[in-house]
RNA sequence: GGCCCCAUGGUCAAGAGGUUAAGACAUCGCCCUUUCACGGCGGUAACCCGGGUUCGAUUCCCGGUGGGGUCACCA
């Protein structure tokens, strides 16, 4: 039995031929220098950040480059398929604006180079793999799990490297020995089961100055060097379904990818995807290893991002404490590109999109998670947004996340006030972070969540309710802010209160307290807090009814 | 443990063979101010260690150390 005979015994029908898959899929005809992206999740319908962090840059890179960027689901692992985990994925992606212009989507694949599903590819996959065998790169496999334990100990025990490969597999030498060819035929045609693996060329255990190597560029870390793999990897899978090895190298030359964007720990197993596509004789495409997100875990160290330990880091985390989709978008960016802040101070309202991303901006070494960065670009992101999208997307968060806080949304007219006070001065409020916290910020307007937070301050105690009997005398609805902070000075000025703070803090002992402090009464007897935005526009926008009724409410408590 | 990646303040980071080693966030102080926020000014705070190359290294090379990743019929 000859390397093509056995091809034929394992796979004696497949629809088409290496060079039928190669014409069905051709090279794209796009322009000079687009390029070809794609995101392969498995369809756990899990994403965190650092997944929406590699969406981010090869969505950049396919549409700044106007190129294609495709979906495509990496279910080779039934174990890890969860129901209508690609819809999750597809509308959490969506929501932070990263779109697929091909591949699967909920109403069916798009473009020409599906399926876009690789569980749906066996067949191309065996072809290849088919190749692979008459070429004597690859062959079958029948050691079981017990064989390949009794291997690992053994190797444990001699202190070398663990694994499969020369001189470890019997079934590797196959055609030097008659007998186990014949063992091979005579099993596959009883239909035992077996793996496909690898014929690695590396050398085994070999010194560092006898390791072959391959020198690649890789287009966020430069210059790469890594040994040649000797690990006689499994290829297809007892299932027949290829591992993901094979899948990537498959799919993203027929699918036509010109850069793969995929995390650093991808990083070690890089000796065997460049053996594979040599061994098929294509190009290779351009590896772009991004570095991972880190977080600080308990104990203090840094480590990857991990869905299993950090739910607060999935996307769905961010959704559900309503944070604007921008807002994440321009944080990721900021980690991702180190002039993206220059760029933004000089661009303040451009699109984030107009940014000229580039891999060479990128940073070989893991960032750390940095939630109070992302909450100071979220304060001046929401402040270059329209004050009505925000209230828009306020209420559409709500509705998913926070229906407690329907009333918020009884009047957006009211809402669209509230969130817009200081907005226009000169120096503008940047108050507005993510929408927990901007519920709790307004929640002072609101009769459902008002209460009185604070007390008043020690200058001021004494003489509460007489400046709120005087102040509801004088209290006329149109007087405008000059008139109104007028009469504040006046009750404080009656009532021995400095009209000047500075005043106060140079001569404490001639006064009582400052204006400040009697502004200070009003304020918590009307929104509950000692600090609020301008007290002036918040009673202009509740009306004086409810002005007066608060302030009624407080002179009557003991 | 083998292999691979990474290494500038607390965090993200710019940077070049010779610089007072940027900037942003955080933090502290002052100022502005009817509160807070915003804003302004200022402060604290960094080139992992050891060799080598060099007139000169934080920058280039080597070796450590530290951190991370990976060693599956998971991706």
């Amino acid at each position: 039995m000859n390397n093509i005979e056995l091809g034929n015994l394992i796979y004696p029908s497949l629809p088409h031929t290496p060079e039928e898959y190669e014409a069905i899929y051709p090279p794209r005809k796009l322009p000079a220098g687009a390029m070809v992206t794609r995101l392969g999740p498995s369809p756990t319908g899990f994403i965190h950040l650092g997944n929406l962090y590699g969406a981010f840059v090869d969505e950049r890179l396919a549409y700044q480059s106007q190129g294609v960027f495709y979906l495509r689901i990496e279910d080779t692992d039934e174990k890890r398929s969860v129901e209508n985990a690609v819809e999750t994925i597809i509308s959490s992606l969506d929501f932070f604006d990263i779109r697929f212009n091909e591949g699967v989507t909920p109403e069916g694949d798009i473009g020409d180079y599906g399926s876009y599903t690789q569980s749906q590819r066996k067949d191309i996959y065996q072809t290849f793999a088919k190749q692979l065998l008459a070429d004597g790169m690859a062959y079958p496999c029948f050691l079981t799990e017990e064989d390949l334990n009794s291997i690992r100990s053994e190797q444990e025990e001699l202190k070398i490297t663990p694994g499969v490969y020369a001189g470890w597999s019997r079934y590797r030498d196959w055609s030097s020995s008659r007998e186990i060819a014949d063992e091979i035929t005579k099993r596959i045609k009883a239909g035992d089961e077996f793996v496909i693996r690898l014929k690695s060329q590396g050398k085994p255990n070999a010194s560092a100055e006898e390791t072959k190597r391959h020198e690649i560029n890789d287009a966020i870390r430069g210059k790469l060097s890594v040994p040649y793999n000797f690990q006689d990897v499994v290829i297809i899978k007892r299932t027949g379904i290829p591992t993901y090895h094979f899948a990537h190298v498959v799919d993203d030359h027929l699918m036509r990818t010109t850069h793969v964007v995929r995390g650093e720990e991808w990083l070690s197993s890089l000796p065997i995807h460049i053996e594979l596509f040599e061994a098929l004789g294509w190009e290779l495409p351009v590896y772009c290893h991004t570095a991972q997100l880190m977080k600080i875990d308990e104990s203090g160290n840094k480590r990857k991002l991990s869905k299993r330990k950090d739910p607060e880091l999935s996307l769905d985390y961010y959704r559900s404490e309503g944070y604007h989709p921008a807002s994440v978008r321009e944080y990721l960016m900021t980690i991702l590109n180190s002039d993206f802040e220059e760029w933004r101070a000089e661009n303040l309202e451009a699109d984030i999109n107009e940014f000229n991303f580039t891999m060479e901006k990128m940073s070989g070494s893991g960032a750390l998670f940095d939630l109070n960065k992302l909450n100071d670009v979220s304060k001046n992101t929401l402040l270059r947004t329209e004050v009505s999208e925000i209230a828009c997307w306020l209420r559409d968060w709500s509705r998913e996340f926070a229906p407690e806080y329907a009333y918020v949304f009884e009047n957006m007219d009211t809402l669209e006030k509230l969130l817009d006070i200081g907005r226009h001065d000169a120096r503008p409020r940047a108050d507005l972070v993510y929408a927990r916290q901007i519920m709790d910020f307004i929640g002072y307007f609101f009769d459902e969540s008002f209460k009185i937070q604070d007390e008043y301050p020690d200058e001021v105690r004494s003489d509460a309710k007489t400046i709120l009997e005087k102040y509801l005398e004088t209290y006329n609805y149109s007087d405008d802010n000059g008139a109104w902070f007028a009469k504040v000075r006046s009750i404080a000025s009656e009532l021995g209160y400095a009209l000047k703070p500075k005043d106060f803090k140079k001569n404490p002992q001639d006064y009582k307290g400052h204006v400040g402090h009697v502004s200070s009464v009003i304020r918590i007897a009307v929104t509950g807090k000692t600090q609020s935005p301008d007290l002036w526009t918040i009673q202009q926008i509740m009306g004086e009814d409810k002005v007066r009724q608060r302030i009624s409410a407080c002179l009557k408590e003991d």
